[in-house]
RNA sequence: AGUCCCGUAGCUCAGUUGGUUAGAGCACUACACUGAUAAUGUAGGGGUCCACGGUUCAACUCCGUGCGGGACUACCA
C-alpha cells in the first residue's frame, strides 16, 4: 500500500509558506531547476539591481512576482535561467543618507570629514539593508541567484564601466560640454534639484524687470510686416525679469501656433512713435482696451495714456527666421545669433508671448539655441578658456581678465566699460552700499536713454536661493560630460521598434516619445560616492587620457612615477590576468584613492583626473556587461548572457534603467538590451494615494506575507488588474483571493484526498481512455485542455493577469462549482469500478495540471498541491512543480460542441433552480418535468446529452421538448442587427419598428416559411431568419424562465409519489447532518430507527432502501419508541419526528 | 508645460473587430442549500459607462476637446 493523500484540517498557507522554503532548502530545488531540457537553452533574464539602502516595500513584492513568474514559467518551458542577482549601491540617495546619519553637509566632506571615510561610510551603509531584502527575496518565493550577486561597487564592475566609456571616448561619443544648471556664485557651487527643493528656497523677491524692444532687420524674410505702417522700423517686445541677462541676449523664440499682431503706438518715454509685435492675447496686458479709442493726434509725448492701432497678425510660424539687430552691442557673438526661433515652451501667461533667449543663462535658451544652430554669447578669457559674460563669482567678466586680441576682435570697449566687473545681483559683493543701484536697473535705464526699452518695472516674483548662503541662485552654464546620445537616435528608435513591450503604449510613446526628443546624456555628477569618471587632462587642457582597464592604469602610473609625478603604485600589487576578487581588492577605483593617481600626457606634462562621478544611471544600464565583467571575462561566450530575453521593472524607469541600458547596448553593440519587456505601475494605498512612510500608509511586505502567506498576496497582485494599471492594494482583496481561490482549489483537493484514500486510488491503474469516459467528465477534459491552452498562450504573451483569471475562472466556476458539485455521488458510495475511476482519474488530472499551470505566480501552494498529488501516485519522477515541465495540451481533446452543451445544461439548470426559489419549493422535492421549447434543429440532440445531468442537478424526473409548431408558445422576436445594419444603413430604425410590430401568428408564419417581406419606405426588403432571433418568451399557464434564446417551463405539481419520495430525501438529509453531528467517520455503517408517524411512514416504508444507501444505514426500521442512544427530534415538513442514528457494532 | 497611463455599480475589475437588456466578484438585504462547509445557490436593490462635441443606421467601444486621478521629464522669460 503506498502513501495516501495527505488530508488537512485546514488551509493556512503561511503555514504551507514556511514548509515549502524548507523543502526548497533541503532539496535545493531551486539550483536544480536552473537547467535546459530538450535543448531549448538558455532564457537570459536581467535583474535590475535594488538599493539595498532602503527598506523593501509591498510594491517590491508586485515588481519581484512579475520577474519571477516568467522567469519560473520560461524554466518549466524548459530553459536554463540563470537570473544573477545584483545591488545597485552607488548615488545620491545613499549619499544623503550618509549626510544625514552623520550630520554632515555636502560642502564638509573633505574639511569634517575625510572623502575616505565618508566613502567608507556609504560602502557600509548602501548594504545596510541587505538581509531585510534578501529575507523578501526568501519568503516572497523570488527565485533569483544570490549565490555571486553583482555589486556595482567592486572594481571589478568598474573596470568594465571603465572599458564601456574608453570605447566610447575612442570613438568619439564621450566629450565635454557645458550644461545649465543650478549656481550659487556665493559658494561657488552647482545646487542639485533637489536642494532647490529644499523648503525656503524659493523666496518672493522685487526685481526690476523690463519690456525691451529689438529692432528687426528689414529683408525679404521680415518684408511682410512692413506693410501699411508709417514708421521705419518694427520691434519686437520682449519681457526679462532678469536684464542682466539681455547683453548675452543671442535670439527671440516664439510660438509657432500662437497668434501675434502688429500694433503702432508710441514708445512711453521718447513719445516717439513705433511699431511693435506682440502676442494677441496679451494687447491689452500693455495696451489697456480704454485707450484703443484714443485719437492718435490728441497724443503728446509724455501722456500717460497712449493710443494704439493694431495693425494685422500672423502666426509665430511666420516669424521664424527674421533677424534684427543686438540689443545690447557690448560683446559680438558671431555669426548665426540675434534671430527668431520656435520654442514649444514659449506660453502667453505673462510677459509678451516673445522669450528672450540667453543660452548661457536658461536651460529651455541653451536648448533651443543648441537645437537651432544659434551661437551662444561667449567670452575668451586671458587663460585661453571659455565661457560665459558673467564669471563664477557672479560679475560681469572684466576686459582685463578677456583674452587682448579677443577683445580686440568682439569686444565694445566704449560701451562695456562703464558696466564690466560689476556683481550681475548686489548680493554676491560683499562692500557695496544698499543703494548702489542694481546693474539690471542701469541697464533698463540705459535702454530707456537709447529709446529700446517699452516698460520698466518693479515685479515681484519667486526666484531659488543657495540653501547655504541665502544668496540668490545662477542658471550658469557648468561644465560636464557627455555622451552623444543623439548621434544614436535614430537606431535607438529603429531597435526600440523591434522590442515587445508590455504595455505597448510605453514602448511607442513614452520611451518611443523620449528617444525622438533625445538630448545628450550629461554623465557628470560632482559627487563623491560614485564610479570615478576615468578621464586625465592636464592643467591647461589640451591634452586628455581615458582610462579602460585597471592594467591600464597599472601601466600609466608606472609611466607617471618614471616621469617623477608619483612616488609608487597604489595598484601595484595587482596581477593582470588574475579575475579574483582578492586581486581586485588590492586597490580601491573610488575617490580619493584616484584623485591621487597624477598621470603624465604623452608630452610629459602632468595629468590630472577630471574631479567628476559618472552618473549613476550608467551604471545600471552597464549592467548586461559589467555583471559579466566583460571583456575581461565572459568574452566568449557573452552572446548566451546578451541580449536579455526578458526584463521587468517599474514604468518609472522608463527614462531610467530602460534607457540606460538601451543607450549602452546600441552604442556598444548595435542591438537591444532587451527583447520583452512588462513595466508595471505603481502600487497605491487603498484609496489611491502613494503609500509613503510619513502617511503610515505603506504596508509591511513581511507581516502580510506572515499572515497571508506569499501566494495570495503574488496572486492577488497579479490577477486584480493589469500590471502596468496602478494597483489600489486592498489587503481585504488578498484576502478574498485566499477564500475564493486558495480556498475553492484546496477544498477541491480535500474532497479528493478524503474519497481516494477511503477508496485507495493510487492511479496505478490503467488510464482510461478520455473516449470511454462519461460525458460530463470529457467536458471537464475539454476544458482543462482549453485552459492550458490560454494560459501557456498567455503566458507565452507576458500576460500574466489573463493566465491567472483564466485559471480562478476555471477552478472556482468550472472545477469546483460544476464538476465536483454535480460528480459528489460519484465518488462517495458504490462500487470500485469504471465509471467511479474514471472520475478520480478526470479530477486527479485536473488539479495536477491546474497545480503546475499556476505554479509561476503562486509558487508555494501548487508546490505542495502538486506533491500532495504525486507523493502517492509517484506520476513524476521529480518531487516539485518547478521541477516538472509544463503542462501540454491535447487539441484532439477540445470539444467546444461539448462545451457548448456543459453550458446550456449549467444554464437551464440555474434558471430552474430560480423557478424553484420563485415558487418555493425546495430542491430535495423531487418534480415531474420540465418542457423545453426547441429554438433550432441541433438543440434537441444536444439538450439529450446534457439530460441526464440537469434532471439530477434540479432533481427533476422528465424532459418534455417542445416543437416550434406549437402553438402554446408566445414568441417574441428581436432584430439582428449585426447582420441588418450593414445592409440598409439608414432603414435600420424603420425595419427595427417593423419588425418589433410582428404579431405572434406572423412570427410562427415567418419562422414556418423562413422568410417574411417587409416594406419599409416603399422598399420591399425579404427579412430571412438570419436576420432575426426568435425566442420563445413565454408558455401560458407554466411557471417559465428566459435566457438569451433558452426557454424553460417548469411542471410544479407535487404527486402522492413525488411527495413521499421528498419527504425520504428529508430524511436521507437529517441523517447525514446527524452523522456529521456524531462525527462518524464518512465510511461508518449505522443503524436508524425512526418513529413511526401516520405522516411519514409510507414514505420510509416505500423508500428504505433509498435511504439506507445513501446514508450507509444497514437498517432503517420504523418504531413505536424510539430508545437508546442519540435519539433527536428532527423537523420534516414542520411534523417533529423522533429518530436515533447509531454507529454499528 | 510636454509625454504616457487610468476614469464602467458603494469597492476591485471584465467588456472581443462598433450591433440595441453593459457583466463578474466583494459588500448589503432576503430566502434556500449543506458528508467539499473558513464553502455554495437563488433573488433583489445599486449605472448620466467622467463631460461635451464629431463620425455612423448604430458609440462604453472610433476621433476631437475638456475635466479628474497618477507617473515620468523639463521648466517658469
Amino acid at each position: 500500500m503506498g502513501k495516501r493523500f495527505p488530508e488537512y484540517k485546514g488551509l493556512d498557507l503561511s503555514r504551507v509558506n514556511k514548509d515549502i522554503l524548507k523543502a526548497w532548502d533541503e532539496n535545493d530545488t531551486f539550483h536544480k531547476s536552473i537547467r535546459e531540457v530538450n535543448g531549448k537553452g538558455e532564457f537570459v533574464f536581467y535583474e535590475g539591481p535594488p538599493s539595498a539602502n532602503g527598506i523593501p516595500g509591498i510594491h517590491h513584492v508586485m515588481a519581484r512576482t512579475i520577474k519571477d513568474a516568467i522567469c519560473r514559467f520560461k524554466t518549466q518551458c524548459g530553459y536554463e535561467v540563470k537570473r544573477k542577482a545584483g545591488w545597485d549601491t552607488h548615488g545620491l540617495p545613499v549619499e544623503l543618507g550618509v549626510e544625514k546619519a552623520l550630520g554632515i553637509t555636502k560642502e564638509e566632506i573633505g574639511t569634517k570629514i575625510s572623502i575616505e571615510d565618508y566613502n567608507k561610510a556609504c560602502r557600509t551603509d548602501v548594504m545596510k539593508y541587505t538581509d531585510l531584502w534578501e529575507e523578501l527575496t526568501r519568503k516572497m518565493g523570488y527565485w533569483v541567484n544570490m549565490d555571486h550577486p553583482y555589486v556595482t561597487y567592486d572594481n571589478r564592475y568598474i573596470e568594465t564601466l571603465w572599458w564601456l566609456l574608453k570605447e566610447l571616448y575612442t570613438k568619439g561619443y564621450l566629450y565635454q560640454g557645458y550644461t545649465i544648471q543650478p549656481y550659487s556664485p556665493a559658494a561657488g557651487t552647482g545646487l542639485s534639484s533637489h536642494e532647490l527643493n529644499l523648503p525656503g528656497c524659493y523666496r518672493d523677491v522685487k526685481d526690476t524687470t523690463c519690456i525691451a524692444l529689438f529692432k528687426l532687420i528689414r529683408d525679404k524674410k521680415s518684408k511682410f510686416l512692413y506693410n501699411n505702417i508709417d514708421t521705419p522700423e518694427v520691434h519686437m517686445m520682449a519681457w526679462t525679469t532678469t536684464p542682466w541677462t539681455l547683453p548675452s541676449n543671442t535670439a527671440l523664440a516664439v510660438g509657432k501656433e500662437i497668434i501675434y499682431i502688429k500694433v503702432r503706438s508710441f514708445n512711453p518715454y521718447s513719445g516717439n512713435p513705433v511699431t511693435v509685435i506682440i502676442a494677441k492675447e496679451l494687447l491689452n496686458a500693455m495696451f489697456p482696451v480704454s485707450n484703443a479709442t484714443i485719437d492718435f493726434s490728441e497724443y503728446k509725448p509724455g501722456d500717460k495714456k497712449i493710443p494704439f492701432k493694431v495693425l494685422g497678425e500672423f502666426t509665430g510660424g511666420q516669424l521664424e527666421g527674421i533677424n534684427y539687430e543686438q540689443l545690447i552691442d557690448w560683446v559680438n557673438p558671431g555669426e548665426g545669433a540675434f534671430r527668431v526661433l520656435t520654442g514649444d515652451f514659449v506660453t502667453t501667461e505673462d510677459g509678451t508671448g516673445i522669450v528672450h533667449i540667453a543660452p548661457t543663462f536658461g536651460a529651455d535658451d541653451y536648448r533651443v539655441a543648441k537645437e537651432n544652430g544659434v551661437p551662444p554669447l561667449i567670452v575668451k578669457r586671458n587663460d585661453g578658456s571659455f565661457g560665459p559674460m558673467v564669471n563664477k563669482h557672479g560679475y560681469m567678466v572684466p576686459i582685463s581678465d578677456m583674452d587682448e586680441s579677443f577683445v580686440k576682435q568682439s569686444v565694445n570697449i566704449n560701451t562695456y566699460t562703464g558696466f564690466e566687473a560689476r556683481p550681475v545681483k548686489n548680493e554676491y559683493a560683499v562692500n557695496l552700499s544698499p543703494d548702489t543701484e542694481t546693474l539690471d536697473v542701469d541697464i533698463a535705464v540705459m535702454l530707456k536713454q537709447q529709446g529700446k526699452v517699452f516698460r520698466i518695472e518693479k515685479h515681484v516674483h519667486s526666484y531659488p536661493h543657495c540653501w547655504r548662503t541665502d544668496k540668490p541662485v545662477l542658471y550658469y552654464p557648468l561644465d560636464a560630460w557627455f555622451i552623444r546620445t543623439t548621434a544614436f537616435r535614430d537606431r535607438m528608435i529603429e531597435l526600440n521598434n523591434t522590442i515587445n513591450w508590455k504595455p505597448q503604449s510605453t514602448g511607442t510613446g513614452r520611451f518611443g516619445k523620449w528617444l525622438e526628443n533625445l538630448v545628450d546624456w550629461n554623465l557628470s555628477r560632482s559627487r563623491y560616492w560614485g564610479t570615478p569618471l576615468p578621464i586625465w587632462v592636464t592643467e591647461e587642457r589640451k591634452e586628455e587620457k581615458c582610462i579602460g582597464s585597471a592594467s591600464e592604469l597599472k601601466a600609466e602610473i608606472e609611466k607617471s612615477i618614471k616621469a617623477g609625478f608619483m612616488k609608487n603604485n597604489p595598484l601595484g600589487k595587482f596581477s593582470e590576468g588574475d579575475n579574483s576578487q582578492e586581486n581586485y581588492e588590492t586597490f580601491d577605483l573610488h575617490r580619493p584613492f584616484v584623485d591621487d593617481i597624477f598621470l603624465v600626457s604623452d608630452s610629459g606634462k602632468k595629468m590630472f583626473r577630471e574631479p567628476d562621478l559618472i552618473d549613476v544611471w550608467f551604471d545600471s544600464g552597464a549592467m548586461p556587461y559589467a555583471q559579466a565583467h566583460y571583456p575581461f571575462e565572459n568574452k566568449d561566450n557573452f552572446h548566451e548572457m546578451f541580449p536579455a530575453d526578458y526584463i521587468a521593472e517599474g514604468v518609472d524607469q522608463t527614462r531610467g534603467w530602460f534607457f540606460t541600458l538601451h543607450v549602452i547596448a546600441t552604442m556598444i553593440s548595435d542591438s537591444v538590451a532587451f527583447k520583452n519587456i512588462i513595466s508595471n505601475g505603481l502600487v497605491l494605498d487603498k484609496n489611491g494615494n502613494k503609500m509613503s512612510k510619513r502617511l503610515g500608509n505603506a504596508v509591511d511586505p513581511f507581516s502580510s506575507i506572515e499572515e497571508y502567506g506569499s501566494d495570495p498576496l503574488r496572486w492577488y497582485m497579479i490577477t486584480n488588474s493589469q500590471p502596468w494599471d496602478n494597483l489600489k492594494f486592498d489587503i481585504s482583496g488578498v484576502d478574498e483571493v485566499k477564500r475564493k481561490f486558495f480556498g475553492t482549489l484546496f477544498n477541491t483537493y480535500t474532497f479528493f484526498a478524503l474519497y481516494a484514500n477511503v477508496d485507495n486510488f493510487r492511479y496505478t491503474e490503467k488510464e482510461i481512455p478520455v473516449i470511454e469516459r462519461p460525458e460530463i467528465d470529457r467536458w471537464i477534459i475539454s476544458l482543462l485542455n482549453s485552459l492550458v491552452k490560454e494560459v501557456g498562450r498567455c503566458y507565452e504573451d507576458y500576460d500574466l493577469t489573463r493566465a491567472g483569471r483564466a485559471i480562478q475562472d476555471f477552478v472556482t466556476e468550472n472545477l469546483s462549482n460544476w464538476y465536483v458539485r454535480l460528480n459528489r455521488k460519484r465518488y462517495w458510495g458504490g462500487e470500485y469500478d469504471k465509471d467511479k475511476l474514471s472520475a478520480y482519474q478526470t479530477l486527479f488530472a485536473c488539479l495536477e495540471t491546474v497545480s503546475r499551470l499556476a505554479a509561476p505566480i503562486a509558487p508555494f501552494y501548487m508546490d505542495r498541491l502538486f506533491s500532495d498529488l504525486n507523493d502517492p501516485t509517484c506520476r513524476h519522477i521529480e518531487n516539485s512543480v518547478h521541477l516538472v515541465l509544463f503542462p501540454i495540451y491535447d487539441e484532439s481533446l477540445i470539444d467546444k460542441a461539448l462545451e457548448e452543451r456543459m453550458d446550456i445544461a449549467q444554464k437551464v439548470s440555474s434558471m430552474i433552480l430560480g423557478l424553484r426559489r420563485k415558487v418555493s419549493i425546495k430542491v430535495r422535492q423531487p418534480l415531474a418535468r420540465i418542457m423545453v421549447p426547441v429554438p433550432d434543429k441541433y438543440f434537441r440532440d444536444k439538450f439529450e446529452a446534457v439530460k441526464d445531468l440537469v434532471l439530477a442537478e434540479v432533481n427533476v424526473k422528465e424532459v418534455e421538448y417542445i416543437d416550434d409548431t406549437a402553438s402554446i408558445l408566445v414568441k417574441k422576436i428581436k432584430p439582428n442587427f449585426k447582420t441588418l445594419g450593414p445592409r440598409y444603413g439608414k432603414l435600420m430604425k424603420e425595419i427595427s419598428n417593423a419588425i418589433s410590430a410582428l404579431t405572434s401568428q406572423e412570427i410562427v408564419a415567418f419562422e414556418n416559411k423562413g422568410n417574411h417581406p417587409v416594406t419599409i419606405n416603399g422598399q420591399q426588403i425579404v427579412l430571412t431568419t438570419e436576420d432575426v432571433e426568435i425566442i420563445s418568451e413565454d408558455i401560458p399557464g407554466w411557471q417559465v424562465a428566459n435566457d438569451g434564446k433558452l426557454t424553460v417551463a417548469l411542471d410544479i405539481t407535487v404527486s402522492e409519489d413525488l411527495r413521499y419520495e421528498g419527504i425520504a430525501r428529508e430524511f436521507v438529509n437529517r441523517i447525514q447532518n446527524i452523522r456529521k453531528e456524531s462525527g462518524f467517520d464518512v465510511t461508518d455503517k449505522i443503524t436508524v430507527l425512526i418513529e413511526d408517524n401516520d405522516f411519514v411512514s409510507e414514505a420510509v416504508r416505500r423508500h428504505t432502501a433509498y435511504i439506507g444507501s445513501q446514508t450507509l444505514a444497514t437498517a432503517v426500521n420504523l418504531v413505536k419508541n424510539v430508545t437508546g442512544d442519540n435519539v433527536r427530534e428532527v423537523d420534516i415538513d414542520e411534523v417533529a419526528v423522533k429518530m436515533s442514528v447509531t454507529k454499528n457494532g
